[in-house]
DNA sequence: ACGTGACTATTCCGATTAGGAACACTACTC
DNA sequence: GAGTAGTGTTCCTAATCGGAATAGTCACGT
């Protein structure tokens, strides 16, 4: 009876189990940051929706108060997981399988059907890719160092920053893929330019 | 006024540039094999309601018949791809960017939020994953090899062969770095296990 | 011939989800 | 004290999912 919450609940209640009170608000930021390289950032209507569903089943307390405490601010919502919510995670993350990972790759899609453009086009968009990598990495990377000092175990951030560093070599992976495809496709690279590192 | 064709309708026009009339059902079954490692597999609900508007746009063309050609038989509608709709797949190939992949991988997740269970409980998942992906190894390997034989440049199967070759090496990059999160929970392995390759 | 079950083919429907727009208030700047 | 950037929430529409329902075909054994 309680079983039909979506992934993404569970999730928004993972990000919940680190400590501090969050309004929805905050939780699209956190997701925005760490849930959208291995999981979807949820749309905000989709945040507010989970919110109220898992209120309603006791698994966060929402807690309004005024603005600056004063009477006559707007009202905020934060929330927090309760120790329900934390059983429910808990009974999800121990009876539920995982489930196999789901890949939206439009480079991938394209490359599939690179025989309707000129091979120039599809190393164009190869060579964008790596560089929409360059930039993934380097969001990822500050992430991954803003965890450091409290990802021993025992700490905090341990998991999170092993999800980083498997996020780091994925886009690293990625990379290198991209760099063998472009390679078989002959790669002579952009006028002029020489193989990067 | 023909952009507001989603990704997925695309893809449909895509696996029909490879040559033969395919009925819905039969997109289906090619979309099973294919575009599920790298895009979605659509619903058939999806890919009737695409087939719909590309249709309607000119871009494929309906060719309904009787099956077995008899007059009483069912009626059973095939679809190929029209010159228009070669055009607009170009189109949107040279002139969309390609956009970054999006990954939803449960396994990522709930390793994020680690701390909330016993780490053994993470192990058995990460096991669990690694079993997985050698399933789906296998199957792209099957994949792969039956483009064997028109893989080199100039053949219809050139662009589907880097595609899966890249695949291939993705989901070996899974495994290793699922190794690595394995070793750093201290992995001792299920009773008695040997380290495997 | 007659069921039975597996496969092919299409449609339909309810429930999620995506993705913003809209709204409203706060806080800072010029 | 007007403007604009940021915070917080709600609402709306379209897209998508996922499978049930429907229905004909085929191969099989009986």
């Amino acid at each position: 009876m309680s079983q039909d919450i979506p992934v993404t609940g569970y999730a928004i209640l993972g990000l919940l189990t680190f400590g501090d009170e969050l309004t929805g608000y905050e939780i699209k930021q956190r997701a925005d940051v760490t849930l959208r390289f291995y999981w979807v950032s949820p749309a905000m209507s989709q945040i507010y929706t989970e919110l109220r569903r898992l209120s309603d089943r006791g698994l966060v307390v929402a807690d309004v108060r005024r603005d600056g405490g004063r009477e006559d601010g707007r009202e905020v919502t934060t929330y927090a997981i309760t120790d329900a919510g934390q059983e429910a995670l808990r009974a999800w993350m121990d009876q539920t399988p995982a489930g196999f990972p789901v890949l939206k790759h439009p480079v991938l899609l394209r490359l599939l059907i690179g025989h309707v453009t000129e091979t120039e086009q599809t190393r164009q968009m190869l060579h964008d890719y790596v560089a929409e990598l360059d930039q993934a990495l380097a969001d990822l990377s500050a992430v991954r160092e803003s965890l450091r000092g409290a990802d021993e175990p025992g700490q905090p951030f341990r998991f999170p920053s092993l999800v980083a560093d498997w996020g780091l070599d994925y886009f690293d992976a990625e990379k290198r893929h991209t760099r063998l495809a472009l390679a078989s496709l002959g790669e002579t690279g952009p006028e002029g330019e020489t193989a990067t590192a």
